[in-house]
DNA sequence: GTCTATATGAAGATAGAC
DNA sequence: GTCTATCTTCATATAGAC
């Protein structure tokens, strides 16, 4: 029941999983990018990793435990950004700076992306599950910087969705990572900055 | 495993569903909003329709056959703005009158939204049932109106997820029904005038 | 259109040996 | 850390009566 991989008092996602316990991570990860939490069994994980179901159990006691981990795992990839970020609020150009390392991550783990978003299972464990609360609250503080009304929030709500959508999308597809990342970045900006006018 | 409530040829979503049938729909539906389609049980739909399992079978063959009704009722409710923006795409004002009737639609059916964009089963259905994938592919081009280019194209992806993410985002989760679709088609329209200049 | 009853398999999960 | 074997519950699905 315990997330013995813990995010730490402040929220800080870490690894802190043995070799095994990462291979059934990332077999799952994978699997729940294609097929969603509900959408993969044990029997698929334990296969994809090429083991039992016995020995998945004996790394994780429960299939929720498995998601808690990939989840933490996912989160973790953006902490160092987000502590930049936070260091640095003083400095206007940090949520940019922020908003770059997030497009760079959504591009590149885009398979993992729309089911972190969207997906339930995990939608519910963000919600619920203190720590993955605490994470997201300090993203989008970081994201909002220094306004919190309802334009701002929204902004930030259709950005974040923009990104993590768009890396996806059937439309573009047949762009290319680089370019992909460099049209986001723009044409996030462009948005981001109409806002301050 | 045929889809007997059809898409007819060009790709229009009809109804012509029974009111028993039209039950099991709406339940579905709900269920399949707050759990995704594979976290939906057969179970789960009787139950909430009121009847059992084999009431629910004798409606429809198979668990498919009721995502695919689902997807095509929900999609249905698109046909009428979508055809006026088609018959007068000369007009520039049909792609803002279709995003308006889109932002409603997202609102009013928020609950629904997310998997329908994102669930993996139907995200699959849509990229490989015929019919759907046409009605798709019109939409799309409704949307593009002239331009077909990478920028164009991310554009209204982006849109497109912006939408559909900011519906359920929580961080607007205060904002009622009213203020979400007036300052999202404002923001929307924002950001697609941009890009015309 | 709905029911009871049932078939068959796969799901999550555990016990205990190696 | 992994296995075989097993338990229990739930899944999709069908047969046949009312």
């Amino acid at each position: 029941m315990s997330s013995t991989g813990q995010l730490a008092e402040e929220g800080r996602p870490v690894a802190g999983y043995s070799a095994a316990q990462m291979r059934v991570i990332a077999a799952a990860l994978s699997l729940f990018g294609d097929h969603g939490v509900s959408g993969t069994s044990l029997q698929m994980i334990a296969d994809k990793v090429g083991v039992t179901k016995a020995a998945v159990y004996h790394q994780f006691n429960t299939k929720e435990a498995i998601v808690v981990a990939a989840v933490e795992v996912e989160l973790g990839r953006l902490e160092e950004a987000l502590e930049a970020a936070e260091a640095g609020k003083d400095d206007p150009g940090a949520i940019e700076e922020l908003l770059g390392q997030v497009i760079e991550l959504a591009v590149g783990r885009r398979r993992m992306v729309d089911t972190l978003l969207h997906d339930p299972v995990i939608v519910r464990l963000l919600a619920e599950h203190q720590p993955f609360q605490q994470f997201m609250e300090r993203l989008y503080r970081a994201l909002l910087g220094e306004e919190t009304g309802a334009e701002a929030r929204l902004r930030v709500a259709m950005i974040a969705s923009a990104i993590g959508g768009a890396v996806t999308h059937p439309l573009v597809a047949d762009l290319d990572e680089a370019t992909l990342k460099k049209e986001l970045l723009r044409l996030t900006r462009e948005f981001l900055e109409s806002s301050a006018s």
